[in-house]
DNA sequence: CCCAGTTACACAAACGTTTGCGCAGTCATG
DNA sequence: CATGACTGCGCAAACGTTTGTGTAACTGGG
């Protein structure tokens, strides 16, 4: 048997209303009353039901976040900053996962609309199938901010990370080197960042006089076990690039682990550089030159966007954050030009 | 303006009860009618409400996952596959983290409590704080599955790893390798994990033989940066041991950090044991030797038990599972026997 | 043509809260 | 002692659903 407001009331003897007001502290009822009130809620074990309560009061305090990963510390870290801004104003969590996935998107966000959240951090799948679906929770005025990928045809506040900026720098920095060629384990490329990763690398890298041949590009669908496949496929070319972009952090754990079954030694037999900066790039032996994006930062600023958002409803302006990367410069990218001075 | 039932039943002038009926697919509306709601539900975007359908029905069809880090890869990979086994049973989650923290933990189960979750599952902080609550919980009967850590006190269903066992591998090996000394980098001391591991971990060290000074056990908080001023701390010591052993995954990544600061060579200087088996465990260099346990399958059991929980709630039988670690041999640990030898 | 059975809908109560309103009783003021 | 203000509580409606029951209208069989 539950123990609710109305249970308590038949217990005392009193209206429902009446021990609603005592226990949370508003006029109207004694001190003597309210004491009792309170006592015997506190034995009964008597907690609101948040359900009822919402029904009446409108608001849910919850707030729906949806990745496509939890096992990418890249998203479990950005959950992390987001709990951290949202918790402290009193804010719960449904957590919805997609797994890269468009019908589970769908069917996230039917749930989130249908549990009435307050509002939505979400890093969408791909930028076409659940788009309707985005524009309805737009059109409901649920405050929604997109984080780490974007639907560039909506009008959706984001904070996304400059994706073409870190590839240049990367691109820059190969030329720079003396690389004249590239290789890429793209990302699943529906998606934003996918796309805008690879599409940044070819034109920098063909704009710099580098080649990137159709068979040197190999999905690697976003995940550890795609891009080992990936690496795989590709070191069975003939004719292989001298440097290799890989498009995240958890797809260099799989071309790493590639690159050690095949034996191909970085950055001697193929120089690497990646997008992202997880732990493990600072460990791998050589550690990984990369430009690094900050989660941490990113679901920070996503979760006061939305704080923002869910304060002033009608606010239109603040379209868009773009974090800049950080290029850090490790041992993974061999210095063509001084090598073949030495050599010749 | 909010798109309700009763909204549909006012624009097409039927009631409410139909209205509910026709969306649900039940019997007693005509084809005709209930495709004209059918249509107009679809024309306003309309989403039942949880909040009230659940307040009718009982259950809420929502889980309560409750961990102490998302930072941590292994709670987030036990959480990933909490999600794959529950998902498609039609669950949705709230995500509460408690950094540990005892008043988070509180205030988060107290919000479950206020959320009707269908079912908790959760790593609890420590064994004493909030046993109240848990007890709570437990009386109230709502199902919870203890994962990682438990409340030992508690009769409840839980899945942990076998720390002892653990431990003792890790402990054996180093004798093995003819190590005579040992320091430890604990896991914070108030947590099951916590216990578990310390007092296996000295028991079986004496036993062994081992010297285990009181100041080569530092307090690594559970964190990087607690298990990195840790490492800092115990490297002060004038007399060190020739092992180390660090109690899980991300405070290998500070103690790492602090050796390589200092330019402690590993194993030459000092060897090193881990318990769980991140994947920069692997790519370390050196690879490091330690016991894994796998967070996915933890997950996994741990989600199915509790789904078990909640369909035959009233079966107290399953008291727990305790799964084994695995012990895996890398390049951490000098072996001391034969380097003796050689130099003598 | 009557009755039973079926169909298609309406009515109302309930889930657990919150809150505006009403209404006694108390108290002070004039 | 009448008036007004205030206090302390009960009453009832509402949030959006679901579902048991009631009830017309229609069907077909005898």
């Amino acid at each position: 048997m539950k123990v609710t407001i109305k249970r308590i009331a038949e217990i005392l003897k009193v209206n429902p209303s009446t021990v609603s007001r005592a226990l949370r502290g508003k006029p109207g009822v004694s001190e003597e009353l309210r004491n009792k009130i309170l006592r015997t809620a506190e034995e009964l074990g008597y907690y609101p039901d948040t359900r009822a309560r919402s029904l009446k009061e409108g608001s849910t305090r919850t707030i729906g976040i949806l990745i496509p990963d939890m096992g990418n510390p890249f998203f479990a870290n950005a959950v992390a900053a987001m709990e951290r801004v949202l918790f402290p104003m009193g804010y719960s969590f449904f957590l919805c996962v997609t797994e890269e996935d468009n019908e589970k998107e769908r069917i996230n966000l039917q749930k989130l609309l249908s549990y009435n959240v307050d509002g939505i951090l979400a890093a969408p799948v791909d930028r076409i199938k659940n788009i309707k679906l985005y524009k309805q929770i737009q059109s409901k005025g649920i405050p929604l901010v997109f984080f780490d990928r974007r639907i560039v045809d909506l009008k959706v506040p984001y904070a996304v990370t400059d994706n073409r900026d870190g590839v240049y720098k990367l691109m820059d920095y190969l030329k720079k080197m003396g690389h004249e060629s590239l290789g890429i384990i793209t990302l699943h490329r529906e998606s934003y960042t996918g796309m805008e990763r690879l599409n940044a690398a070819i034109e920098r890298a063909k704009e710099l006089g580098m080649e990137v041949r159709e068979n040197w590009i190999k999905d690697g669908k976003s995940t550890q076990r795609g891009a080992y496949e990936a690496a795989k496929e590709l070191f069975k070319e003939r004719k292989l690039p001298t440097a290799l972009f890989v498009c995240n952090n958890v797809m260099t754990l799989g071309v790493m682990k590639a690159l050690k079954e095949l034996s191909i030694s970085v950055p001697d037999s193929i120089s690497l550089v990646t997008f992202d900066d997880s732990f493990w790039n600072q460990i791998f032996d050589p550690p990984v030159t990369c430009v690094a994006q900050d989660p941490m930062q990113l679901g920070m600023i996503a979760a006061t966007m939305l704080l923002n958002s869910i304060k002033y409803p009608d606010q239109q302006e603040q379209d868009g954050v773009i974090l800049k990367t950080h290029f850090i410069e490790r041992y993974s990218v061999k210095n063509l030009l001084i090598t073949t001075n030495g050599e010749g």
